[in-house]
Order: C-alpha cells, then structure tokens, then sequence
DNA sequence: GCAGCGCTGGAAAGCGCTTTCCCGCCACGC
DNA sequence: GCGTGGCGGGAAAGCGCTTTCCAGCGCTGC
C-alpha cells in the first residue's frame, strides 16, 4: 500500500537540480535548459515513474486541463454522438473530459457550470437545449458569467444569443426545406409532433416546417406537443391519432422522437409510408437500421461536438463567434408520395 | 473581467474569524464551531458567492472529487447506457465524472488510466472489455496497481481477473441460456458472428452459446468472427452469407452486431425470420425499435453502471468483490420456428 | 577594459485550502 | 484554591507545483 506519490522534489533531488529546472524541463515552460540538465531530469522522472500532480499544477497555473460537456442524457444518440465530438477534440489537446448530465433540468445545468467552476475547468460545452424560461435563463446566464470572468470559455450547441460561442444548425432552414420536399411529393394534411413548446429547438424547427408549407401553399399542420424523447415521440403519436386528423405527412421534430412515433403507427396497424409518411431531425446513426429507413434532415452530430470544442479551446478573440452548421434534408423510405 | 475569484481568506476575514474556522465550518470537519461563527461565516460565503477551489482542496487533502469512466465508444449505446448509470450514482455522491474514450485501443486505457491518476481521481470504472492480449493487460495491470497503491479504487465491468471489483454479466450463462431455447425452436444449424477472438467477452459468450446447443445435441456452429461494431456485424453477415452455409439461425455476440447483421441480410433479400432467425446479446434501448423486434440476452446495462459506481465508491474492505448480473433471455419476433 | 546584455540555474514566494498544534477559557473535582 | 481536562479558536505548516526574481557567467561593443 501507499507506495508515495513520486513528486517534482524527489526527481529534482535525485537528479541534483532545483526543483525550478526540474519544473521546466517537465513541462516544457518559455524557458531553455541545458541539454545536459534536461536528460538528466527527464531520465531519473522515467525511472522513477513521475507523474504530475494535476491538482498543484491547476492550483500553482490558476487553471486546470478539465473541459466540461453538459448534456441532458448521455444515452440519447443526439448527444452521444455530441459528446464523442467533443471528447476526440478534447483528448487530442490533451484535456480531459468531465461529463455531467442534467436530466433535462434547467438547475442542473447551473449546478453543474458551478461545480465547473469549482474545479476551474477551462471551457465547457453547453449542449443542452436552451429553454424560454425567464428564470433558468437568468440564472444560467449568471452562471456563465461567474465562469467566464474567472477566465474559462463557454460554447455552446445550438442555444445561441448567450453571448458565447455557440454551433447553431439550420434547425429553422432545415425544417422549412424538409416541409417543402415533403410537400412536393403531394402531402397536403400535415401533422407536427413538435417537443415542449418552451424549447426553442423544437419551436425552431417547427417555425420553420410551417414556413415551408406556407411557401408550398399547404395548409399549416396540427402540431401535438410531446416530450423530447423517445416516449414523447411515441405519446404524441398516440395522441395525433386519436384526434382523427388527417394528416397524411408527420414530422417528428426530432430523430428520437420519430422513432417513438413509429412504433406507435406500427401498434396502431398504420403502415408506414403506405398509409403515412414520416420524417425526423438530425439523422442519428441508430436511423440507418429502422425498417423503412426514416428520412430526416441530416445533422452532423459529432462534427458539431467537434466544432464547439474547438471554439472553446482556442483562445479567440473576445466577442462571442457563431458557426452555423446545414442541414441537409435526406429523404429514405419512411417518405413516399401522396 | 477577472472579478477575482473569491477565496477562503476572503470569506473568512469578511466575518471576521480566522481561516481555520472558516474552513471547518464550509465543509463540515470533525471540530465544532459555535453557532454565531458558523451562523457569520455562512452568511458571508454565500453572499460573496464564494466557491471553494476543487483543485487546491484536492491538493491539501491529497484526494479529489473526480471519478473515471472509461469506455471505447460513447456512441455505443451499450456503454452510454452504463455511463448513464455511473454518473447516475456519481453524481448523486456529489462527485464528478471524468469521461474517457479509447476507440478500442488498449494503449489509451493505460494512458488514460495515468492521467485520471494524475489528476488524483478517486475511483474509476473501467467498462471497456478486457483483451488477452499478454503485453497490455500487464501494461493495464500495472497502471491498476499504481493507482491503488496511491489510495484510488478501481472497478471493471465485465473483466474480472484484475484483481479488482468487478460486475461480471453472466456472458457464458447468457450465452448458453439462449443457445437452448434457440435450439428448442427446432433449428439445427446455426451460425455465430463473433467479435475479435482476443475479446473475452466475446469469447465467452461464444464458449456460452457453443455449450448451450452441445446441451440441445445441436451440431456446433460456423463462427465468423468480425469487429466488435455495428459495422463489424455486418461484415461478417455477408462473409457468412458468402460461405453457403446452411444456417437457419444466427447469433450475433452484442446486439449493435445484429443490427448490423440484420441490415446486411435486408439487402440480400434474406428475411427475418422467416428465412433466417437472429438473436443479439445486451439488449440496448434501440432494439424496441428495430423491425422485427430483435430477441437477444437482457442485461441490465444502467444498472450494471450503478452497481460499478456503487462499488468503487464505497470503501468496501480490501479484497476485490464480484457482483454477477445475470442476463435473461428474450426472445422477440426475430426468432422463429424453423 | 569595462558597462551592458543575454542566458541559464536556483531560491523562494506564492496558489487556496486542510489540519496539526497550541493557547486560552471554562467547568469541574479535590 | 488550584490542577485537569475538554473545548472552541487561531497561527502556521504544509500539499506539489509554477514563476518571479536574483545571481553568476560568458559575450559583445565601444
């Protein structure tokens, strides 16, 4: 047991330098050391199995190589595949990655940005999706700003207008180019299950796909409200159904949620696309194995995860950047014409 | 900018008592502090929006509040489901979870394992699957015992051996469980898509199944072996579509596998089940959504996270405890008669 | 020949917290 | 009345590192 920690001061002791040369000789500081001092250093730290102690180096630098990434639920693929983004990113700078989950709790996101802060985390990736909440907004906002006075950078994933750097997909262009192509294969009856109507993802995506219908002439669509999830998916679905709308075209504003959706058709003995048509958002790679394939507007999710760990990671200027990121509409089999 | 951050020292001179008191009343130590001290020091803390600094805590107390998770693929819903359930449980100990991928090379797990050392964590799951591979599994070992030795607990998910504690799923039981009532179906020839023959998850669920249809008096089945994606199964779908075998049934070792498989037989033409019966291994959360429903070996995946969590966290006594989960088999509507 | 410079090495002052040690105070027992 | 012990409070010594500041040295340039 107990086999002490090898510290700076025992290599440096052992290698007979100062604890200063022995410091900039292992973490490669402005300043030069001797060839010979330098080996000599680096070969008895080998030996010896020195690690740093990450802790004294984030307390002595005022700042540690933690980057926090906040998402609601690691499990959805949405965010997984965010996260996976934004871990490469992170890895390959040699930072590491603290996960937090929220659970789609507006408070949560706020103790997690403090406890962030705690342990002076460097950047953080928002990657939750922002309510219209007055409160919560406010509170995050404070958050952010304890965060970012006290030198770390925040991005975030489609929530914009923070005042941080933030990756923003065409939610809005998407849904309006989805509602256009489904329109053109003859669909006049449609019926949105859009997610809680405080989310402003969903409410974009749902602007947007009205806009679209507008531009082709249709009749805006029902829209039945349902969780963010799978089972709200599956809830609105159920719910669409039995208002005997004659929807002949649903768009589930959500990937997850379309899946939910599906399965409430198929209990119901509504074939799709045969009796309807279905589509998604942000083409998740569980997408690839549903039977029909769903058509959706393609996000690319780890590509957004990279993206905002990089904005948060190098320095920047002051002022808040935006990366706007398309996103492609994709139509497969769950889509036919009317 | 830079609003300093505020320290202790602040606090504690603003309520004017010594740093000592202060720090023994904002995080509860063994010593009593009166009532009108606490009642000051609280006060004042709060209202100067102090937060203690994690990484110089860290230092003086030689122990951190970080907790590791390392998995190969956070996009795997397999490991996002035990991920879920490990910050679950972390997070409710008001600990931090550090998230680590290894995209399946055993070389990050060692690197990874030394940086969370490092940073002084104070556990780690490990829910990669172990390899049998000599050279690295010494080179992991070595790591596991660095960072016991240096006060850490370390917990693995399905790799027991390493001497530390572990949550063992019953692979080989699953495995053999299914391999019956597949054969009770009255199929005859079967086929398995393996994982990579040096994975002893997969091996064993293999080594399960092959004893599971010894048991059936069921002739043993062709193996193909593939990587341990969903890509990896469909690969070995179409190399066993290629071989003529005459399998009527088919076992995939991980249901990302059989999703794979059962795409690769879509395109074929093959249909399940009525041509082909298939069966997977974990039941991941996607699989309610799969036409047909997927049969496979249910194994508690959240769970199985809280229970690593709830291991490595509590101190437990020195030897390492095996927790067995067993898995359960579900036959769903890929399955047939034959 | 000497002031001045650039460069390398070391001493030491922190970083913000925890915890030991010590001190003074009070209640108690003899 | 005084020694004792318990208890609440504070001073200060670290925890392991980074970084500033200073000392020494060999050069260059006038």
């Amino acid at each position: 047991m107990s086999a002490r920690q090898v510290t700076l001061a025992e290599v440096a002791k052992q290698a007979g330098v100062s604890l200063a040369t022995a410091s900039r000789v292992l973490n490669g500081s402005t300043r030069q050391v001797s060839e010979e001092l330098s080996d000599r250093v680096l070969r008895t730290a080998e030996q010896l199995g020195y690690v740093p102690n990450a802790s004294a180096q984030a307390l002595a630098r005022n700042s540690s190589s933690l980057v926090g990434l906040v998402v609601h639920d690691i499990t959805d693929p949405y965010f997984s595949c965010i996260a996976a983004g934004v871990t490469r990113v992170a890895e390959e700078a040699g930072l590491v990655v603290v996960l937090g989950t929220t659970g789609r709790r507006p408070e949560r996101e706020v103790e997690l940005l403090s406890t962030l802060r705690a342990h002076r985390a460097r950047a953080v990736v928002l990657a939750g999706s922002r309510t219209t909440d007055r409160a919560s907004q406010s509170r995050l906002a404070a958050e952010i700003d304890a965060f970012t006075e006290q030198g770390g950078r925040v991005a975030c994933v489609s929530q914009a207008k923070l005042g941080t750097d933030t990756v923003v997909p065409g939610n809005r262009a998407g849904g309006r180019a989805l509602a256009r192509e489904l329109a053109a294969l003859g669909h006049k009856k449609f019926a949105v299950l859009g997610g809680p109507s405080e989310l402003v993802v969903a409410r974009d995506r749902l602007a947007g796909f009205k806009a679209g219908l507008a531009d082709a002439g249709v009749a805006p669509p029902l829209v039945v409200n349902g969780a963010f999830t799978r089972d709200g998916g599956y809830e609105a679905a159920l719910e669409m159904l039995a208002s005997k709308s004659r929807a002949t075209c649903v768009f589930a504003v959500t990937d997850v949620m379309a899946m939910g959706a599906m399965a409430a058709l198929r209990e119901r003995g509504v074939r799709v696309p045969e009796d309807m048509s279905i589509a998604g958002f942000d083409d998740i790679p569980t997408l690839r194995d549903t039977v029909p394939a769903l058509s959706t507007v393609r996000l690319p999710l780890e590509e957004m995860g990279e993206i905002a760990a990089g904005l948060v990671l190098d320095a920047g200027g002051d002022e808040a950047r935006t990366v706007r990121v398309a996103g492609e509409v994709v139509l497969r089999a769950s889509t036919a014409h009317n």
